[in-house]
DNA sequence: AAAAATAAATTTTTT
DNA sequence: ATTTATTTTT
């Protein structure tokens, strides 16, 4: 691609002092990265290596160099790597430059997209769906479309989600449903066509509701850039630096709007294809692959030296991964002093495990090690609870990262959708779900009122007056409209309204429809008003629990958790995250690796190396003999991931005796 | 015909 | 724990 518009850096000298400070703090390659003056950059960089921190240099060089902090853009794949990357340069430079924009793809589309929504079709107040709220609308469209889907429809494609897969993945690989289903579904090929019809009603109905999925997020973005040159143009002129992490994480649709920058702006990426683990969410590793290929005049800078962890996590990380074919070629080292071998333990049960993990983070708490300093990890999120019913019966405090989400939770669901009716009160999954909260209002009879209500200028204020007629549940609607009422008189101030439509009514609602433990659900309530008043403003709020649920659900969760505590996450989660200690538990087929076709096989190795790579000096690696954990069914024996293993990699362990 | 009550089934990973 | 399917009530 042509860089003939690329401006190189500003005169402006960063100076000595800084100079020597990024001499001393980085080695050969993190330096030639963070100073270089190129337009395109590719940074290849292995786990530990120390890529966050020169991308963070780089970041900081740039503004020590008189770039100014609005001309540079950071895109992350996840929130909490946008987090790290903002905390580190935030500590770097003494303050967050507050021009600069740094976020997830998802939330700088979302950014973006406000400013030009009329151009995607679309107000300014825009709602953005869920995947929970997405799939509410699937339904929905599948139960009203004439002629109504059969039995068989219904259950492939609303129940077991066929459908929304399918969109999803067409959309993110830029591929027609058609495609998408030959492709990936041939066996499903008779429902292309009814799969096509119902993504266009999909379509049309977020329209009508003001409303992006997370999808659109991305693909109004990128339509906004490749058919409005003008606007493409305006934020080319403003970024003249762009920055992305994680590219190995990027899909088409990412990789594309990258490539529109580089008209215009100078282009940094670094990533790592061996730690390329979203490939559900259609992430294309081709994306790194290639991306020599298509600017041949990049500068590749290799960052292959492992800072974190010991040499004989670093082989043992080296050696399961080469199992894996097609990988870009590295070398990745560790000059680290030497330290234990990584253990293996078979044990019988789940349960023993969870007992055999904690006593050895006991252990290594009694040798000095903090207990912030050591996380249990796991490949999915219902692995975990053993390990937590342990620390809950040894009153060890942990933090849990990943899997059940805080604000996922159907009343906090509630309480959060009678303040999105007032930020757009064409919601329509919104007022469904406040609406058939009340005792006779149920999804028929919504249906209808709903149909007169999007009729008004304005459902919400039609509502408030007492405008709606109803066929039915005309009390449901009445005390509606008092929650409604008091939630209003708040001036659109979140943690008040929040309190508002509890005493307004939801307060017996929830003790209704949760009789077991409503003390425990108001809790939850109250948190979330308490998280709500961090935010200077109703929309920020509810953008933010659309956009960062995972951010600060941990956070919300439990109550502030003081001092020390265990961190357990599902490895997805801990992506970029170190510990002194790591355990990775629940090594069984059948669980790691999943049992999935042996396309993903790849994956779940590369998801493992993330896991094995978290490890600064301990590495623990169990395995059991149950057959059973929670609903899923193992087959039994150890992970191949251990199998596949020369023996000479670890040192086993035999603990059968632990209970 | 629609809503409420009851019984049964179901969970990867994240934006 | 929460969604979905089935039965009972209005």
């Amino acid at each position: 691609m042509e860089q003939q518009n690329y401006r190189n850096l500003p005169p402006g000298k960063p100076g000595q002092a800084w100079l020597e400070r990024l001499r001393r703090e980085l080695n050969e390659a993190q330096f030639t990265f963070a100073t270089a003056d190129a337009p395109v950059i590719l940074g290849l960089a292995g786990p530990g290596s120390g890529k966050t921190r020169a991308l963070v240099y780089r970041c900081a060089n740039l503004l020590k160099s008189g770039v100014s902090p609005e001309e540079v853009l950071l895109l992350t794949f996840t929130n909490k790597a946008a987090e790290e990357m903002k905390e580190r340069l935030k500590k770097l430079l003494g303050a967050w430059p507050q021009e600069l924009w740094a976020g997830t793809f998802h939330s700088t589309g979302a950014r973006i997209l406000r400013r030009h929504a009329l151009l995607a079709g679309r107000a300014n107040n825009f709602t953005i769906l869920d995947e929970e709220d997405s799939r509410a609308l699937f339904k929905q469209i599948a139960g009203s479309r004439t002629p109504p889907l059969n039995d068989e429809e219904r259950n492939l494609l609303v129940k077991r989600g066929l459908l929304g897969r399918v969109i999803t993945q067409a959309r993110n690989s830029n591929l027609t449903v058609k495609e998408v289903v030959d492709e990936y579904y041939p066996y499903h090929w008779e429902y292309a066509g009814l799969i096509g019809e119902l993504a266009e009603l999909y379509a049309r109905k977020k329209q009508e509701g003001n409303a992006f999925d997370f999808d659109d997020l991305l693909l109004w973005w990128l339509d906004l850039f490749e058919n409005h040159p003008q606007v493409r143009e305006r934020y080319q002129e403003r970024f003249k630096h762009v920055l992305v992490d994680e590219f190995q994480d990027t899909n088409v649709i990412q990789g594309r709007i990258v490539d529109l920058f580089a008209g215009g702006s100078s282009l940094c990426v670094v990533g790592d294809d061996a730690q390329s683990i979203y490939g559900f969410r259609f992430a294309n590793v081709g994306n790194i692959l290639s991306f020599p290929e298509k600017y041949p005049h990049s500068l590749v800078v290799r960052m292959e030296r492992n800072y974190r962890s010991t040499p004989e996590i670093v082989a043992l990380a080296d050696r399961s991964i080469s199992f894996n074919r097609a990988q870009l070629p590295k070398a990745l080292y560790s000059c680290n002093p030497s330290g234990a071998k990584p253990r293996v333990a078979g044990i019988r049960t789940a349960d023993q495990e969870a007992s055999y993990v904690v006593r050895r983070v006991l252990e290594l708490h009694r040798e000095g090690i903090p207990l912030q300093e050591m996380a249990v990890l796991y490949r999915s999120a219902y692995l975990s609870s053993a390990v937590e019913l342990e620390l809950v019966r040894r009153g060890i405090s942990y933090r849990t990262f990943g899997g059940l989400k805080f604000f996922q939770k159907a009343h906090i669901k509630d309480v959060i959708a009678f303040l999105k009716v007032f930020y757009n009160p064409f919601d329509e999954s919104a007022w469904r779900r406040i609406a058939t909260l009340q005792p006779g209002i149920g999804p028929a009879s919504f249906e209808r009122t709903w149909l007169k209500l999007k009729q008004c200028g304005n459902p919400l204020e039609a509502v408030l007056a007492g405008e709606v007629s109803p066929t039915r549940g005309k009390e449901g609607w009445e005390s509606l409209r008092g929650i409604l009422r008091a939630a209003g008189a708040q001036d659109q101030s979140a943690p008040r309204m929040i309190t508002a439509v509890m005493t307004g009514g939801y307060d017996q609602i929830l003790e209704k429809n949760y009789p077991d433990q409503p003390e425990e659900r108001r809790r939850g309530v109250e948190r979330l008003a308490y998280y709500a008043a961090r935010f200077a403003s109703l929309p920020s709020f509810l953008e933010s629990l659309a956009l960062e649920e995972s951010l600060f659900a941990g956070a919300a969760a439990s109550p502030e958790s003081e001092g020390d505590y265990l961190v357990l996450s599902t490895i997805h989660s801990a992506k970029g995250k170190e510990w002194e200690a790591v355990f990775v538990v629940g090594l069984n087929d059948g669980h790691f690796p999943r049992r999935d076709d042996e396309r993903n096989l790849s994956e779940e190795r590369r998801l493992f190396y993330v896991a094995v790579t978290r490890a600064r000096r301990f590495l623990f690696l169990t395995t059991y003999r149950d057959e059973y954990r929670g609903w899923v069914a193992s087959t039994g024996g150890p992970s191949l991931f251990l199998k596949e293993l020369p023996p000479e990699c670890y040192d086993v362990e035999i603990a059968e005796e632990y209970d």
